[in-house]
DNA sequence: AGTTGCTGCGCAATCCGTTGAATAAGTAGT
DNA sequence: ACTACTTATTCAACGGATTGCGCAGCAACT
């Protein structure tokens, strides 16, 4: 339950609509926590109604109306009391990983297939956050060192997971030079 | 929607009963997709009806009755069928992360004690999953190789966080040495 | 004697999250 | 002209997941 606590996290620094938020989830914050816009709209009712946010009306001509969100002292106590809290573990489900495990009952050539896409999206992922990691210069990277250490951690894992992609490339290649009679199931 | 699918990975090597699985989910399975009890029990309910499994009731004096759940070809099937689809991306729900990035409103104090709680817990993963994999020598890497990729994944994510958390003490030790006075929310 | 912990299963309430859709107006491309 | 995309918010339905509880007996520790 801290979808509630990432928004917080990210009104602290700014004022922002529910269409920004989900903007932010699907980049910076969604290597941590990702979100639909659904699902922060709706929450953002509930932070409101529990008056851990205040918005502004926001009337645009040529786009739609906006709610310009920020944060009040009830959220900022909120959150910090929630920091203050050992934080749950993270909920891991990672459906790709469940078809390796069971890669026994597929073929080399669909894993591999998958693999490629996703390793096109991490590579991706890893420029990205590497360029936002160098924008920050070493003035900045002191003001903002949690930006800085979340992005270094988004890098690192990206990095392990795509080495991990090669020693499975290597391993699936060799299992094709010598190609043992592999059991059905084992 | 793929717990089913987990399970029945699980399923396919050996029979087992609910009680068994949510250890396995605990340990192995769980660095990839995690789950209580209570949620595979139901689980296994709803295979069942939908034959996707079969169980034999199995008496036991001393402990409690079990349900041994083995996969059906229905099952099989099914299972082979989600593997034949590209696997949804995985969700991410890291609390501790989100904690960092609000890391401007904690105290290193309280940030480090976490860090080294998380480390405890990281390290020992990393032990257990080395042991299991030295344990696959080169020739049942051959049979396992799956078993055996799945554990490298795990090894290479914890050496990753590892690796982050010492940048974080790091960052964090300069950080006091030269207290350039630190606006309240940037 | 009492507490804790392990084996084993299950239900109910509630909450979290996803899917799918609707509305509405502007802009950019084919 | 038509289609597609972007900005911006919201509702409804369903399914997935968590929390809390309950039963039951044995083993082991204090």
């Amino acid at each position: 339950m801290s979808l509630r606590h990432a928004i917080l996290v990210l009104l602290q620094d700014q004022e922002a609509s529910g269409y920004d938020l989900a903007r932010e989830f699907a980049n910076s914050i969604g290597l941590v926590w990702n979100a639909t816009h659904q699902q922060i709209y709706l929450e953002l009712g509930k932070l409101n109604d529990q008056s851990m946010v205040k918005y502004r009306h926001i009337p645009q001509d040529g786009k739609p109306d906006k709610k310009l969100y920020r944060i009040t002292d009830e959220g900022r106590d909120e959150l910090i009391r929630w920091l203050r809290k050992p934080a749950a573990p993270p909920r891991i489900r990672d459906a790709f990983m469940v078809k390796i495990a069971g890669g026994d009952l597929s073929d080399s050539a669909s894993i591999l297939r998958e693999l490629d896409d996703q390793t096109d999206l991490r590579r991706e992922r890893l420029n990205t956050f590497e360029s936002l990691a160098s924008k920050l210069d070493d003035t900045s990277r002191d003001r903002d060192l949690f930006t800085y250490l979340t992005l270094r951690r988004g890098i690192l894992d990206q990095q392990a997971w795509l080495h991990w992609a090669d020693e499975v490339r290597s391993a699936l290649k060799k299992r094709e030079e010598q190609p043992v009679s592999v059991p059905t199931s084992v």
